[in-house]
DNA sequence: GTCTATAGGCCGATAGAC
DNA sequence: GTCTATCGGCCTATAGAC
């Protein structure tokens, strides 16, 4: 790992944010330390803090792009019909959740160790993407092809569902992406009142 | 927070206990040192090696005990109608997760800091849980009332929604705990195809 | 069972050379 | 931008007194 004395900072820069990440989210925040980051990444532990300013902001760093990322990726469409806007919404959240799993877990698990301020400023970003696919069911009850007791509460309880297949996934198990998205689309479309049924009869 | 010198083994136990989940739920188990559990039981550090052989064990036998309580909580009648089972699980593990949601957190996000046997051991309890909601859905499934494309994910992605309200679950909130059952209720009935319409078909 | 004291070690962060 | 060296501090766990 060892590296002789030079300036690579277009690659040692991107390097400690994947490094971090990576770290964080096998072992936790708190149980990593900066010359772990550093020895991973082929540098001195001092070196680090020229791209930090200290370890919390790394980790605010890291929370707040995976943040910006999500809902920069996730486009809707406003005009199109509800249950097709949830079809792309659960395929969207299970595979983007799969393709950065380090940073979903992050966000879920290493949200207490951020200050009040960088905490708030996470969740209100949470908040904006929750309240896309609140969108999306309020769309569909109105238009009659939902039912649903309560649109902040399905929402949630169906992120938590998505969200969930990042503990089990592994790559080439039993089932393939598609399928796991078929499969939670069954789910999600009967947990907000448009199964099978109810759809061939709308 | 000093004490006097003495014996008091029945109070210092199940406290030590107490304390370490507590804190482990809030700051995380490599944030938390043993001398701050110390400090809020009101003993000194090496007292703490009384109760426990090191800070390992101590995350360790939380989350078992926690496994084993929740495992021993929860009855099924197996004669019963499967969608009565259905409602007395997820009612049962909303409950139990509020009523032990320090426990539920460490269970999922400390899992990592077990050593491979420990976690294997915990694993091995956690399947066992998930194999009591995969029988009931089997036999929803077998006797005509629910209709799911693959139990083993059904059940998953069922207790990771169910188990989801305790990341936004507030006492005194806009719903009580009864409200919120319901509501989950109505979602996971929807989600294995037993939604209203086909409750009243059958 | 609890205390005090301490061993041996790793931590985050900084200073100054190159 | 990276290195080496280091400061001051906190860590887990143990030893021995009471």
């Amino acid at each position: 790992m060892a590296r002789t004395q030079g300036s690579r900072a277009e690659i040692t820069g991107p390097l400690v944010r994947d490094t971090a990440r990576r770290l964080f989210a096998r072992q936790g925040y708190a149980a990593v330390s900066m010359r772990q980051i550093a020895a991973a990444v082929g540098v001195q532990a001092g070196a680090l803090y020229a791209y930090t300013p200290d370890k919390q902001a790394l980790l605010f760093d890291l929370l707040e792009s995976h943040m910006r990322d999500l809902l920069a990726a996730w486009a809707d469409d406003p005009a199109a019909d509800p249950l097709d806007r949830l079809q792309r919404f659960v395929r969207f959240h299970i595979g983007f959740s799969l393709d950065h799993s380090d940073a979903v877990f992050l966000s879920y698990m290493e949200l207490r160790n951020l200050t009040p301020e960088n905490f708030a400023r996470i969740a209100a970003l949470r908040g904006r993407y929750e309240a896309a696919l609140e969108t999306i069911l309020r769309d569909g009850m109105a238009a009659g092809v939902m039912r649903i007791d309560d649109a902040k509460l399905a929402t949630l309880a169906m992120i938590a569902m998505l969200t969930g297949v990042t503990n089990w996934y592994r790559e080439g198990g039993r089932l393939d992406r598609a399928r796991i998205g078929d499969i939670y689309l069954g789910l999600a479309r009967g947990a907000v009142g448009a199964c099978p049924d109810a759809r061939r009869a709308r």
